[in-house]
DNA sequence: CTTATTTCGGATAAATTTATCCTATTTATA
DNA sequence: TATAAATAGGATAAATTTATCCGAAATAAG
């Protein structure tokens, strides 16, 4: 469904908010360990996450990476996924179709249409907030 | 969403349906053709729907691939994404844990039962022989 | 100002997916 | 039986994704 690199993004999206829940920064090292991932791999995605203003990043002696507190419950899985892999997952043609609409479909484009609806539809409307909530209550795992 | 090489096993078994529906076979490059798609790899793609009997291959002379018309009704989507990317599209966890389910669930275990169940169920129903039909009454189109 | 710490980013390597090439095998027809 | 036509399948190459390495740039603290 999500490309590696999304999965990873995902991943330390949520830690880093569960993180700055409580006013702590956070290393690549911390998080690829939290969430058993390539170290290296896994800070490059957190370098997306800050281009697309998701993260904040502060360099230096007790640097690391941030969410601000205030925009964890507008940050949505959307936008993470949409800093890593584009909007192609629910955007593209199903059968990988250049020109694909309803006025030209492909054979399967009114199936996908319904499904890709719900998969958007849970995207924008799953924030950082929830998901980091879910880590903290012990109701939900970043690893195994 | 799916893998280029289950875009194109798609596509050509659409395609060997429509062919098949008037008793034609048709070859690799027929439906590398029809399909936009690189022949040498289709073919390679055509094997996995032989070997998992969805599609049957003559050899030799005035050979081909066809599909049981009998069957076009019974084969649906799912069984030609299995056959090709097996079932972890609607199986496998949202972030890629090994062991992730309703008792030990990662944080967006609960937000994607719902869509792979969406698409789970699109992919049970829909049959080649639909698809095919949608292709021929020029309601849907195979390429571009 | 110096130093230690930490992210940034380019270069490179490994793994996987996608694609090509060529020969073997099968089969209908003459 | 010989021949031409067609799929099967192994070997290989190209492209993309995943992963690693290392030096540059930035920053807090002494």
């Amino acid at each position: 469904m999500f490309s590696k690199a999304c999965e990873y993004g995902i991943k330390a999206a949520i830690f880093i908010a569960t993180q700055s829940y409580e006013g702590k920064r956070v290393s690549p090292k911390a998080i690829s360990e939290e969430i058993d991932s390539p170290q290296a791999f896994t800070a490059k995605i957190l370098q997306a996450l800050v281009r697309n203003d998701l993260v904040t990043s502060v360099k230096g002696a007790y640097g690391g990476f941030e969410i601000d507190r205030n925009q964890l419950s507008s940050i949505k899985l959307s936008q993470v996924v949409n800093a890593i892999d584009g909007d192609s997952i629910y955007k593209g043609c199903g059968l990988g179709l250049h020109k694909c609409d309803a006025s030209h479909p492909c054979s399967v484009h009114d199936k996908f249409v319904a499904v890709r609806a719900g998969l958007k539809d849970m995207l924008e409307n799953t924030s950082l907030e929830e998901l980091a909530l879910n880590i903290k209550s012990g109701d939900a795992f970043l690893k195994v």
